[in-house]
DNA sequence: GCCAACGTTGGC
DNA sequence: GCCAACGTTGGC
């Protein structure tokens, strides 16, 4: 089992549009970055226990946890000419991006801000505190995952 | 809205 | 395969 960060605007989705999902399930469609692809295609897993956070927004930073209940397949997006994620360079037959499905699970009490996380004596190693890192997707560590979701609840 | 940092594209 | 130009990300 591995532990994840997903990064999502919540003006386009966030972790209370999941929460209010049938079955507070919903693909995580829309990843067009070859790294975060590779992630989410070999890594990812049934299981997998992800934190949810918010970007580009007023309050930026860590809102609660998913959980991942379907492995990668096919981000059907990227053959629908009407989405913004249409990629008429992809094809049925050899998709090039995929997605997962994540489960709501919690969502904290407070927003675990950026500026909190960034003065973590802790996290130093995370992509999302590195200059430059913009990755939506990124692995966590057991030791980052159990330090930040301590200091979310603390919060 | 600004802008730095990064990834992707495409001409050569 | 280089690299300049361009588009995007994302914190502030």
């Amino acid at each position: 089992m591995a532990y994840w960060l997903f990064k999502s605007e919540p003006d386009a989705f966030s972790i209370d549009d999941l929460a209010n999902r049938p079955n507070q399930t919903e693909p995580w469609d829309g990843i067009r970055n070859y790294q975060a692809r590779n992630f989410l295609r070999d890594d990812v897993k049934v299981g997998d226990q992800l934190f949810f956070y918010h970007s580009s927004c007023k309050d930026v930073g860590i809102v609660g946890v998913a959980e991942v209940v379907k492995a990668a397949y096919a981000d059907d997006s990227q053959f629908n000419p009407e989405s913004k994620y249409y990629d008429p360079k992809s094809s049925q037959d050899n998709p090039r991006w995929v997605m997962v499905d994540v489960q709501f699970k919690q969502k904290f009490k407070r927003i675990l801000p950026l500026a909190k996380i960034k003065a973590m004596p802790q996290i130093t190693e995370l992509g999302l505190v590195k200059k430059g890192h913009r990755l939506s997707i990124m692995p966590v560590t057991e030791s980052e995952w159990d330090s930040l979701y301590q200091a979310a609840n603390a919060g």
